[in-house]
DNA sequence: CCGACTTTGTGCACCGGTTCACAAAGGGAT
DNA sequence: ATCCCTTTGTGAACCGGTGCACAAAGTCGG
């Protein structure tokens, strides 16, 4: 292998990072096949994308494959993930211990790479106290001294909606500025603070959309994965 | 009122669909305080987005606002409703009963409007039988037969991984042909069907991008809900 | 009935992202 | 060393979506 040349933009496309997740999760299964080298065909196909955006996507963070061959799997495993910041250790917070906040303090995936859930927090004091996978339940009274005392930089909010907005502003203002919302609200959050939004709901409505449409009229909407 | 203008425009943007199920939450929530019209402006600020583009959305409906005054906000939320395929009833099926399929489940505003949870599957002996909301564990045995029944179109897939493809293969051959997954993996499935995916490991991944970004360079990249 | 005011609906310019198609680059065989 | 084959990296056209800005349409007070 000749010497990388550097990732020189620095401005990666939105679309482009949203996809590196899956390119990554796709290198993972070759790494551990034993797979060596992969085409942008290949992969491409296993992340269920097009080969000429998978290659520009990849040109993003410089040039890190062999014309004639194609990319090397550990390597590039290795570009992603320092891309996405995993070679480092995240510490988690998940506030809400419904049975959506416990799915997912025991989601195993979740915590695979990078991610450690480092606190669980909720305002019942039914069960404050308790172990959800491993961790005691801390109260909601003492969220901003948890978050400073674990280094907590990314919350999950899985609290009910009602009560959303309220924690976003209490854990933005003890200095988080990543958050992943479960809760069906809309956040209003100071700039420079990222929201992703993640609605069961909404999910489904855009699926009866299109089965409506299917089912009344021979207009076919297709797939979108 | 006068004579509403009918739909015209068949073909609904992609975004646009999107974005409906945001605003019938708004006007849920309006209607409920007993608002009777609303501006374009106040309800893209409760929807979190510009006033134009909520214009410009709503007028794929058709033209139901009135100059002057704003859109009627009982007959919007209908309007809209009646678009997404939320005036009948839909069908679904869990498919998966570990902690996530269990949480979505009990998950109630997820089953709030023209969403009913008819059948709930496993391939684990241990939890069929079981009673979760209500119903009855089915065995993955019996999914086409269960499908068929209970009128299914509708499946969330919460299994491993390793199982979804598998038991996407299935219920598209049943006839289903809109899915919500929450498998990582990418599914295949063949043309009509409409699978969307639910991945947080995918959203913690580009949380922790953006955060690196912040505490690494001067460049800030901001919020984008 | 009229004029001032409000708010919709949309034409248009713009922008990020996608896809095609191909030149450039490298590998391997002879 | 040369030629052929494979595959990358990217220029350029295209496409859907966004946001500005404004004319058209309607309300309401006088």
């Amino acid at each position: 292998m000749k010497s990388p040349s550097q990732p020189r933009d620095r401005g990666i496309p939105e679309a482009t990072v949203a996809r590196l997740p899956l390119y990554l999760r796709a290198l993972h299964g070759m790494a551990e096949r034993g797979v060596a080298t992969v085409s942008s065909e290949d992969l491409a196909v296993a992340a269920g994308v097009n080969s000429a955006k998978l290659r520009k996507d990849l040109s993003h963070l410089g040039s890190y494959g062999t014309r004639g061959v194609g990319y090397d799997v550990e390597y590039l495993v290795y570009q992603i993930s320092r891309e996405l910041g995993l070679t480092q250790d995240w510490a988690v917070a998940i506030v809400g211990v419904g049975n959506l906040g416990r799915a997912l303090a025991n989601y195993g995936g979740f915590v695979s790479r990078g991610f450690r859930i480092a606190a669980v927090v909720d305002a019942d004091p039914e069960v404050v106290g308790d172990t959800i996978a491993g961790l005691n339940v801390e109260h909601i009274d003492d969220l901003e001294a948890v978050i400073k005392r674990r280094g907590v930089s990314i919350v999950v909010l899985a609290t009910p909606a009602a009560a959303a907005q309220e924690v976003c502003d209490r854990v933005v203002t003890a200095g988080v500025t990543s958050i992943l919302n479960f809760a069906p609200v809309v956040l209003s959050v100071p700039d420079g603070v990222d929201v992703r939004k993640v609605d069961l709901s909404i999910e489904l409505q855009i699926l009866a959309f299109h089965e409506q449409r299917k089912a009344g009229g021979p207009l076919m909407a297709v797939d979108s994965q």
